[in-house]
RNA sequence: GCGCCUGUAGCUCAGUCGGAUAGAGCAACUGCCUUCUAAGCAGUGGGUCGGGGGUUCGAUUCCCUCCAGGCGCGCCA
């Protein structure tokens, strides 16, 4: 049997009183107390309470305590102020509590009793474009949530949803036109077959597309061409299939290094082109049914309804000139993803200016009757931009690859090594990989950190500390409690039951293990990793102190000594268990 | 013009259905390494929560208004 949380015990207690009394038990939810001095635990539901039925809220909570069952878990019971009800519990209750943590595998952590099929869209490259850092969100945060919700047993589908099918596709086969005219893709008459190496490499690629949007943007006649050669691309012209084929092979090579250098990995590869096929039919079916009609000479569906307080522009399926944009792709993926996945919840972890895009197209899922029972969620992010308030660049003025910027962080983690001397026995390959992993977890709790709506600065010197509130405390914590669990091992020290605290860092520590479900749970429900970080930084640093306090390995009483161990190893667990969800690796030393 | 978002310590940010004395990191200053990793610990100073109204026993949190900034608004993604 599932063990049940400190809080979620505490709640049903308070729960009971309040239905004894009468009470709605909606009001009952124990919280972590704001207010140590007066208590450890606090319910604040006497005064709601009270002031749904116009009564006072003291007499409330004296009620409440004095129909409280189970007293002998608490060490004290107050009411304070207006109404505040404060426990205290036992050590001995709380240590048992740790005892019971340590037993379960999930360290307290019920599962979702419906499990739902989720699909967490994210990532969300272009081809042809670098991996840059405004790629860095929708990824980590992404990677985080389709870890969260398969973590809660809900099964998940992640698909990074790449950009193939758009208008940049048009664009670089003009570009590679202009600058190759003589390949066989462009000749019309070409009967086949293409040659099987592409005629571009990722750098060629990515320097294109620059150029070729320029040029584009600066001139109404590149423009038309390049919309003309995307129209026919997606009608399947094959000497540009051919040449689409190669953009995207060699993108994906490049994108999935970069992917893997961070540790993300999804479970779908497709793209907007998966879904070409199935649109004309899609867009004559919504004719044919009177969702989709011409408006101004494109096929549009309409999604305003009276009630807007502003108009909401159609969903534009086809152009004027024929051709598809993502808002069509965008439909057929929801009606694949409702029909054939069955998906119940729906992810798309996207830049939160888009959010009128992704409003359309949801009404629009909801109207063609695509969406079924899904819901559909656009998980906006902030803008990530420089110090000087503006989206970031760098000083030449260009976006910075991820690629780039991993390879600085990890560069700066190895000038850490090198300065404070730590690892100059340990060979290369193991340097390196340490480093990597505490670039990459700088990286990642500098971002997510960071509340997933509010935008924030990008300071390149925010990647380069690795003191204070930042990923690489939270490995070294982790690291210090491995190598005392070392230690103790190789002295043939065991772990045993975990005794009440001796002294208030300890009982602290205690406390700070007991909130991991809700946290884990509220963070799911927010989806918002920020939630896990804050967590895990204070459980870190409460360790410390008591890491500072009480000498493990020179404790004399054996008893405390293997309950402390048992207690290094509930909180390590937990260390990991969160790291693993913000997908960041702990080295074994460092 | 209309709509959405943001404004909290010098800087970067938290603040989880309204709750008690608003937190952290960085920066500044003071201590702690013959003791389990000092990427650490202990401590000091630093705030009219953009301004003004309102609802409430109680507002950083909800409502209104003003100021400042950002973003979006039919054939780009």
């Amino acid at each position: 049997m599932a063990s049940i949380s400190m809080i979620g015990k505490l709640t049903a207690l308070l729960s009971q009183a309040f239905v004894s009394c009468g009470l709605d038990p909606r009001h009952s939810r124990v919280i972590i107390s704001d207010r140590p001095d007066l208590g450890q635990f606090q319910c604040n539901g006497a005064l709601a309470a009270a002031k749904a039925l116009k009564k006072n809220p003291r007499a409330i909570a004296e009620a409440v305590i004095a129909a409280l069952p189970d007293r002998e878990i608490f060490s004290d019971i107050s009411i304070a102020g207006a109404g505040f009800i404060n426990l205290t519990i036992t050590d001995e209750f709380l240590a048992s509590h740790m005892r019971e943590m340590t037993g379960d595998g999930r360290l307290g952590c019920l599962k979702s009793s419906q499990p739902k099929n989720v699909i967490v869209d994210f990532g969300g490259p272009n081809v042809a474009k670098p991996m840059h850092v405004g790629h860095l969100r929708s990824t980590i945060i992404g990677d985080c949530l389709q870890r969260l919700f398969r973590f809660m047993g809900d099964n998940v589908t992640s698909d990074i949803h790449l950009g193939d099918w758009g208008l940049q596709m048009g664009m670089l086969i003009c570009e590679l036109k202009r600058r190759q005219p003589e390949l066989p893709y462009f000749d019309a008459s070409h009967a086949g077959p293409y040659p099987g190496e592409s005629p571009v490499t990722i750098d060629d690629l990515e320097e294109m597309y620059p150029v070729a949007s320029a040029r584009c943007k600066g001139d109404e006649n590149e423009m038309e061409a390049a919309r003309a050669a995307t129209a026919e691309l997606q009608q399947g012209r094959p000497g540009y299939r051919a040449l689409w084929g190669h953009f995207v092979a060699v993108s994906v090579s490049a994108l999935k290094s970069d992917f893997g250098r961070l540790g993300v990995s999804f479970d779908l590869w497709r793209g907007e082109s998966y879904y070409n096929d199935r649109l004309a039919g899609m867009i004559e079916g919504l004719k044919a049914g009177g969702h989709a009609q011409v408006s101004e000479g494109a096929i549009v569906v309409p999604v305003s309804s009276p009630s807007d307080k502003k108009e909401i522009p159609p969903l534009i399926l086809e152009k004027s000139e024929g051709g598809y944009l993502y808002g069509t792709t965008d439909l057929a993926t929801i009606e694949e993803r409702t029909g054939e996945f069955h998906a119940d919840l729906v992810l798309y972890v996207v830049d939160k200016r888009q959010h009128l895009h992704f409003e359309q197209v949801f009404r629009a899922a909801k109207i063609v009757s695509f969406a079924r029972n899904a819901e559909l969620e656009h998980i906006a992010f902030g803008t990530m931009n420089g110090t000087d308030g503006k989206p970031f660049k760098t000083r030449a003025g260009g976006v910075m690859k991820l690629k780039d910027l991993i390879a600085m962080v990890t560069e700066n983690a190895l000038e850490r090594m090198r300065e404070n001397r730590i690892a100059e026995d340990f060979d290369e390959s193991e340097r390196q990989s340490i480093a990597r992993q505490v670039g990459i977890a700088t990286l990642k709790f500098a971002d997510l950190g960071n509340h997933r709506t509010s935008d924030y600065v990008f300071d390149v010197a925010n990647f380069s500390r690795f003191e204070g509130r930042t990923g690489p405390y939270l490995l070294y914590t982790a690291v210090r409690i491995k190598s005392i669990l070392r230690r103790a091992s190789d002295e043939g020290l065991v772990p045993g039951p975990i005794l009440a605290p001796t002294v208030p860092a300890e009982r602290e520590l205690m406390l700070n293990l007991c909130w991991l479900p809700e946290k884990i749970r509220n963070a799911t429900a927010e989806r918002a990793p920020n939630y896990l970080c804050d967590f895990i930084y204070t459980l870190a640093q409460v360790f410390s102190r008591f890491y500072q306090q009480c000498h493990i390995l020179r404790e004399e009483d054996p008893a405390v000594q293997s309950s402390w161990l048992a207690l290094l190893q509930l909180c390590l667990r937990e260390l990991e268990l969160v790291l693993s969800l913000l997908g960041m690796e702990i080295p074994e030393r460092m």
